[in-house]
RNA sequence: CGGGGCGUGGCGCAGCCUGGUAGCGCGCCUGCUUUGGGAGCAGGAAGUCCCCAGUUCAAAUCUGGGCGCCCCGACCA
């Protein structure tokens, strides 16, 4: 008799949040720490949920008439020079190549050698890189607008890490676009937070918020930020893409100058927008449960999983050919534009084969034996219910429905994030609530607690920093459907300009 | 960069205080028995005890120095 263990994942996530978030990762195999400080290594289950993610992402992008290419990982130090807020923002966090070449040093060991004239940085984000060929691109109003979308890796030297959440270095896709006027340019800021809200919403199954910053949580460099936040299931916020409209700020830093039909010069009018793979960290922590990861059946790495149950060996032939023949039936089907993805795993390591498929967050597990094949059935598991409910389904009929389950559990889950985002959102008017629902009963070991607090901003920087500095609590985003002018300051009693969302964040 | 903690088979840890040449659980391999809710028994493989120096007949253990990592803050997608 094995001892029992009620839960596949330990610790809960009402236990330790942040060391469960570490053991679904590693219990799911998506990926693991490497031993570069600070990086992961994306393991084969995570890389396929991150190219799907990039798959659909990438379509919707090329259906607003945006098109890849790809930019430099060096950028020269002057570059970031260029646009004074920006370098700011990230001097601190970048990466620097100094030297080409490496020698055999004194003590034996290899150094550096063959120092280069101007450093280079290495990308932290390509505003500047790309600003640099965007002037060269533009000459006149008819060459815009410009947009391009690239697919990279970054590096961001953090203080601290958390896999997927904040690493050194991360994937994502950044999008630029040059355009004639403002009004150009703001339109392609929001319809690029609507593609966003599109991909999270419908792709991954994590309800956000859209809005926009507050001038403390801009990007450096912009004119304006907008956002969208989901809230993870210890109630803190993620900010899982971002559009920002840059104003003229790189194009005057840049040079990005175009004649106008009226024979005008003007400074272009640029935006840029990016998600990476931080929004596998919002999978994880919106959908997973203590038994492990549960995967969106739109972005899964695969959607079903076949258990063959075989008792003695005699049946092998027959079960596996029966495994396999609905593998193939269920390959050839398509689920949102992708075809069905099916595991076989026939391993003999008995009950713990099923909770492999638990932890790693397949969709769908079905179970074959011959007591299946003799009634023509398939015993099915979903991974949005519990391990325990199973049943038998007829064989034709499962091929028939599976899409259709697949997007059931795909609604569900959806569903299920968004009532807890509503059950841990409230509205608070006195500074007093406020406090206490951003306070930890035991401050040693904080519990789960806070959520969303909708509540009155007076737009104040003071405001805004007085509630972080007391309780860690930003302001996540100014939302599009927000009442301008209601109630009063949160913070200090004056007249709100307008309801902000506040909650701590990652 | 401040505060704390930790480096011992693949993973998680004990051993250190009081020096005597390494052990436990999980995992892995082999065999037999099992198998539809995380298998049992038997056997087996696997470790420069983070690194360097010192003390000592003898160092995982004591001393000094270094390196790395994790957690909590400030910074951030």
């Amino acid at each position: 008799m094995a001892k029992q263990v009620k839960t596949a994942i330990s610790p809960t996530r009402s236990e330790d949040y942040p060391e469960w978030y570490q053991q679904i990762i590693k219990a799911s195999d998506l990926a693991e720490r490497s031993t570069v400080r600070g990086c992961m290594v994306i393991k084969p289950w995570g890389y396929a949920l991150w190219e799907n993610i990039v798959q659909a992402m990438d379509n919707l992008f090329k259906a607003t008439g945006v098109k890849n290419a790809y930019f430099p990982l060096f950028i020269p130090l002057s570059f970031l020079e260029k646009e004074a807020e920006h370098v700011e923002g990230f001097a601190k966090e970048c990466a620097v190549v100094t030297h080409h070449r490496l020698e055999k040093g004194k003590s034996g060991g290899l150094e550096p050698a063959g120092k280069l004239a101007e450093p280079l940085v290495v990308r932290p984000t390509s505003e500047t890189i790309i600003g640099d060929s965007f002037s060269r691109w533009v000459s006149s109003y008819r060459d815009l607008p410009i947009l391009i979308n690239q697919w990279a890796n970054v590096v961001r030297w953090e203080m601290r890490t958390r896999i997927f959440l904040r690493t050194s270095e991360f994937l994502w896709q950044e999008g630029h676009t040059a355009h004639a006027t403002a009004e150009e340019a703001l339109e392609r800021t929001s319809m690029m937070l609507d593609v966003y809200t599109t991909c999270v919403e419908d792709y991954l199954a994590m309800p956000v918020i859209r809005g926009r910053k507050s001038p403390a949580e801009r990007f450096p460099g912009a004119v304006d930020t907008l956002a969208i936040e989901a809230m993870m299931q210890d109630r803190k916020a993620l900010q899982s893409g971002t559009s920002h409209f840059l104003g003229q700020n790189f194009a005057r830093g840049f040079d990005i100058k175009f004649q106008t039909a009226a024979e005008t010069e003007e400074y272009a009018w640029t935006t840029s927008w990016g998600s990476s793979t931080r929004m596998i960290g919002g999978i994880i922590m919106i959908h997973s449960d203590d038994d492990g990861l549960i995967l969106p059946p739109k972005v899964a790495s695969a959607h079903v999983v076949l258990l063959p149950i075989i008792r003695n060996p005699d049946d092998r032939q027959a079960v596996m050919d029966y495994a396999q023949k609905l593998a193939r039936e269920l390959s050839a089907k398509v689920y949102h534009q992708r075809n069905i993805l099916v595991e076989i795993d026939d391993r003999d390591i008995g009950g713990a084969r099923g909770w492999d498929w638990i932890k790693k967050g397949i969709p769908l597990r079905v179970e074959i034996g011959p007591r299946d094949i003799a009634e023509n059935a398939v015993f099915v598991g979903r991974r949005d219910q519990p391990p325990n409910e199973k049943s038998a389904v007829k064989r034709d009929q499962f091929v028939a429905e599976v899409t259709d389950i697949l997007d059931d559990i795909q609604q569900n889950l959806f569903q299920r994030a968004l009532a807890f985002r509503e059950a841990h959102t409230i509205e608070i008017e006195d500074q007093k609530t406020f406090y206490d629902f951003f306070t930890p009963q035991n401050a040693e070991k904080p519990e789960i607690h806070g959520g969303f607090a909708i509540s009155g901003w007076c737009g104040s920087a003071e405001c805004e920093s007085k509630i972080k500095e007391d309780l860690a609590v930003t302001i996540r985003c100014i939302p599009f459907d927000s009442e301008a002018g209601k109630g009063r300051c949160v913070c200090c009693g004056k007249k709100s300009e307008s309801q902000v969302v506040f909650a701590k964040a990652y």
